[in-house]
DNA sequence: TAAATTACTTGCATTTTGCAAGTTATAATT
DNA sequence: AATTATAACTTGCAAAATGCAAGTAATTTA
């Protein structure tokens, strides 16, 4: 990863997005939370992709400096420690809605086969779906609440 | 970057992207690609994110293993070797306008500042843009055309 | 009170990155 | 025609990042 320390390489919009939250591992902890409703450090571990446990500690370091995961401890379990999305999270809930179609389109061994339905309903309006409801935090909070019904 | 030998780690649409593109360096060919009309490995050095040499050769190989990226020998000068988009990457260009969004929203020093008439265009209407013409390539070439037009 | 769990950290081998310095093929210059 | 320059890489090596396996510390459960 990089170093962090506000030294970004520069600040066309694309790199600071790859700084930001543009790895392998940020962004599958992203997925994890949006499309799985995982929240906690132990439910990304048991990934298919399989994180190392200090990558994925320091992954998590990572998204919560950049403003993207906040962590707070779990009220009834002192152990956990429970990741959710920021409003910053929330907004890139569009860039990765991109990627499944991207990816839907040209892998044809892709998951996204199973979830044909969103898909279709991305590709039809990735834009109304953002506007669902006012507020950003409700308005991404619908749009992951479709996700997860579509692909369970 | 990956042994690149089909393995993928899984067919999750988000994990295929990033295993096809979803890298640092890649991402910034691409940029360069669309948006500053780069064509030849010494215009993508020049880049101020600064490429190491064999770094930019890999990523240059995989993209265009990927059919992401094609390459072919420069008619007038036998020493340039010429990458272009392929259908699969003109497919990413809405993706790169998801992430200046993104970044235009949150980093207040973006550069995407400069660009703002051309972010608020996309904001508005990113999938207008992708269907200004019929055919996929003239479709984003389109888009590349608008991409450059605001951005210069 | 002992055994589990949870969220990490540490040590170390392997892999990837980043420079600097080649190398090869073609093109331009003298 | 010979020399120099340019374009696109490759190679070697040190430094950094990654991936395991094996801890550790703070709860929680049995």
């Amino acid at each position: 990863m990089k170093k962090d320390k506000n030294k970004l390489r520069s600040h066309c919009p694309v790199n600071y997005g790859l700084e930001a939250f543009g790895d392998r591992w940020a962004l599958l902890i992203l997925r994890d939370i949006i499309f799985r409703g995982k929240r906690t450090y132990g439910e990304f571990l048991s990934s298919e992709e399989g994180f190392a446990t200090n990558i994925l500690a320091s992954r998590l370091d990572h998204l919560v400096e950049q403003g993207i995961l906040q962590r707070e401890g779990d009220k009834t379990d002192g152990r956990k420690s429970v990741y959710t999305l920021t409003e910053k999270g929330f907004d890139l809930i569009p860039l990765l809605f991109e990627m499944i179609l991207w990816s839907a389109k040209y892998d044809n061994q892709s998951e996204a086969k199973r979830i044909a339905p969103l898909v279709e309903l991305i590709r039809k309006d990735n834009r109304r779906i953002r506007k669902i409801s006012q507020t950003a935090k409700e308005q991404v909070k619908q749009g992951i609440a479709l996700a997860r019904e579509y692909s369970s």
